[in-house]
DNA sequence: CGTTATTTTAAACAAGTGTTTGAACTTGTT
DNA sequence: AACAAGTTCAAACACTTGTTTAAAATAACG
């Protein structure tokens, strides 16, 4: 295997576990069993490497998330809420066969990108791959056409922080809920469950201005 | 105004803004005007410090909390989720007359406590106020008592996801909502949105187990 | 006042960070 | 075989990190 992807491999597992400001490029290299030079010679820097764990992910989903939602928007019945948050789940669950636990990996990746690094790869992500996200909002509009554009705006980003902030922990979750259920259980469990929390969460009706003093 | 609390009103600006790992003691302690060393002499470590941080919003929050749920799980009628979200708003704003800015600082700090430092913040957290967590489950219990204890665990694991993530980066949206939809905003009205989303979302109807060949 | 405590300070410490260097080693090409 | 290009390597670089030290300054108290 190439020094290259030595690296990627490595770096990916160590990032969505600690985080990217939590890990050191000599971890990296030394769970990668290569000399610390490397990442500067094949990356050029950190950051880059980082772009290029996130970018080995993105270009292996981003197609097939966007046939999948086009499928969606061009289909003649009308798809519901749920239908367009399941179209995501055959891509993620692919990135397992692209990578061991690539799925959960990605995920905790997408969380760490959110928080870490004041907000770089979230410019990152929707400069490089724009049409995942316009796609997307097409469908949502599609399944839920009252719904205004601002109010689509806060719940789109809310289930963006159920999903990542979710996955991001998935692991310990996991842990917990099988010692105190005993129900076996993995990311594809978990997934199963997201999704009609964040449908009933979008399709959830108008709110009314909240009033303080009742 | 005490060299301890100078450093505690620069830190948690700065721990919220860029995280425990992000932000530097020189950073903190330069803010703050005081020596580097204060912060040692102070609090012991960086780790107390964090803890210090927290602790001075959670001894504020957690009996208002606690009362406030308290009250919702012994009245007559039974409260709906709506209810039971709606009791952690009143607490959460009077932290902006505890400091400036105080809610939006603390949800911040929250969402990076779950990420950064490998949950280390979340065990502390649940050790040393854990009523606030048992009274809410309890709370639930009572609003949607066919929910199975499993699927609670999970669903309130996703609001906490919603909620934390959201608000770690409340700012950047508003100020992107404002542009896109010049509609004035802030917290109390981010949080106004996001109160019937989880509670859809917690109400949603329990999930059945998902087909991948469909 | 003088004598303890307490607090602040500048300086240094040891360890860790990303990055660069230039020589050694492979590999590919002619 | 010989030369060139690509790759690896140990070592050093300059810098930042949290923490400690011991002297200086301030506060507290009899």
């Amino acid at each position: 295997m190439s020094t290259k992807n030595k690296i990627l491999d490595a770096a990916d597992i160590l990032f969505a576990d600690k985080g990217f400001n939590g890990t050191s490029l000599r971890e990296i290299t030394s769970q990668a069993n290569v000399n610390l030079a490397a990442v500067n010679y094949h990356f050029g820097s950190k950051k880059e490497l980082i772009k290029a764990v996130m970018s080995r992910y993105m270009d292996e989903l981003s197609p097939q998330l966007e046939s999948a939602l086009l499928l969606l928007c061009e289909n003649k019945i009308q798809p519901s809420l749920h239908d367009v948050f399941s179209a995501f789940v055959e891509p993620l669950i692919n990135l397992n066969t692209f990578k061991d636990n690539g799925t959960s990996t990605f995920l905790q990746l997408l969380g760490r990108g959110y928080t870490d690094s004041q907000g770089f790869l979230r410019w990152f992500l929707t400069t490089q791959y724009p049409n995942v996200f316009t796609h997307f909002t097409k469908a949502i509009k599609i399944a839920y056409p009252e719904l205004s554009a601002e109010e689509m705006f806060w719940r789109l980003h809310f289930t963006m922080g159920t999903i990542v902030f979710t996955m991001s922990s998935t692991e310990a979750l996991i842990d917990i809920a099988q010692n105190d259920f005993n129900n076996q259980l993995d990311i594809t469990g978990v997934i199963e469950r997201v999704i009609p929390y964040v449908a009933a969460g979008v399709a959830a009706p108008i709110p009314v201005p909240f009033n303080f003093d009742q």
